[in-house]
DNA sequence: GAAATATTTTGAACGGCGTTCAGTTATTTT
DNA sequence: AAAATAACTGAACGCCGTTCAAAATATTTC
């Protein structure tokens, strides 16, 4: 039997779940790796052979908490109404998705690899579903564009979201007041779009 | 004579430069007491008579920073044309203060202070220029909109130019081709100021 | 099932880091 | 010039991620 592959694989998970605890309580920046592995129930070793570093065990946790993001966008009803308004869905979406995992969400941005290390393309690769679910819409308010500036403007329009909900939760410098970012995100979403349809019909 | 506080200075002068070098060059992450104290001709406590703490001397660096950044958007032409051009050409004199100095720009968001000491107000002040260059272009686009709402609306503003810039040039996830930046920069604004417009005037 | 072999787990030890502080040196005061 | 005061020095401290030889455990062989 694979009693082997199963000890790895039941260690793997509960360092996971260690970790990804230890995250949503404290913060990334508070993150430990003997608090980890003794929350684990294994040695400090153990982390190195279940994962490849600290970096690697981080990552897999952002891997979670970005599926849990793609389960919350897309069971909201973002699929259906105008373009503008599926927009302000996604951006509604992900402002709650942020404000109530805060410190999983502030981990997906924090954590920097170390520079011989850069992220694997896999957990690259899992941020796309952000950039389809903004094209979709983007494709009926702007069907002119080629797919590949619709790519290029998904990406955009994902930073100006990001960017306004993140100078806001994480509270440094230039914020916005907490209970107006909902309101502000839905005006800017609501000048983008008639912006585009302005600009458009001319 | 104040022979004391002359020399005390100049070592502040000296630890701010070779703090200011150290960063431009390798990256705040590659910042070291050590190398900074070396490079400045200290030993290595030397740094905790002139700073509270490599944390206080990373702040008086972002601080250098930031005022080369408002010479640097004061001194575009920011202040003529219309208030579109206006935030066009802040938006883009931002992106090009961005891209040429890099690495203090990226330090100015990736330094987390220690959580028992946060940013002093002194330097969260520093940062309202921005706002101020935002609002007053934001003033004659939206004359109706009261103080408080543009003092928001300009927070909101400059979270999107921001968020566009930093998930491009950090190099992380989802970020846009650097050679669009650009050009998505200013679309974008045009759309929000087009819009604008359009909800304003029906 | 016992011995031999292979694999995993362990945690003390390592090197690097920011920070401290007693001892030393330099400056100012009397 | 002596006493008093301030500044500078760098070895030492505590914390951190990571390593790796040794111990423990699992698997294979006979």
């Amino acid at each position: 039997m694979g009693r082997r592959e199963e000890k790895r694989e039941d260690l793997k998970a509960r360092l996971l779940e260690a970790a990804r605890d230890r995250i949503e309580r404290d913060g990334l920046a508070n993150l430990r790796a003997r608090d980890v592995t003794q929350d684990a129930g294994c040695a400090l070793g153990g982390l190195y052979s279940a994962f490849t570093d600290l970096s690697d065990l981080i990552i897999h946790v952002n891997s979670t908490t970005l599926k849990a993001l793609e389960q919350s966008l897309e069971s909201a009803q973002v699929r259906t109404g105008s373009p503008t308004d599926r927009l302000r869905g996604l951006a509604q979406g992900y402002l709650r998705f942020a404000m109530s995992n805060r410190n999983l969400w502030k981990a997906l941005f924090e954590h920097y690899p170390p520079e011989d290390t850069p992220s694997p393309q896999w957990h690259l690769d899992e941020h796309l579903f952000l950039l389809s679910l903004i094209a979709e819409p983007l494709s009926q308010l702007q069907p002119e564009m080629s797919i590949e500036d619709r790519a290029v403007r998904a990406r955009t329009l994902f930073g100006a979201v990001h960017g306004i909900i993140s100078i806001t939760l994480e509270a440094r410098f230039v914020g916005l007041p907490p209970e107006r970012l909902g309101e502000e995100l839905d005006a800017i979403i609501l000048m983008i779009a008639a912006g585009a349809a302005s600009l458009r019909d001319g």
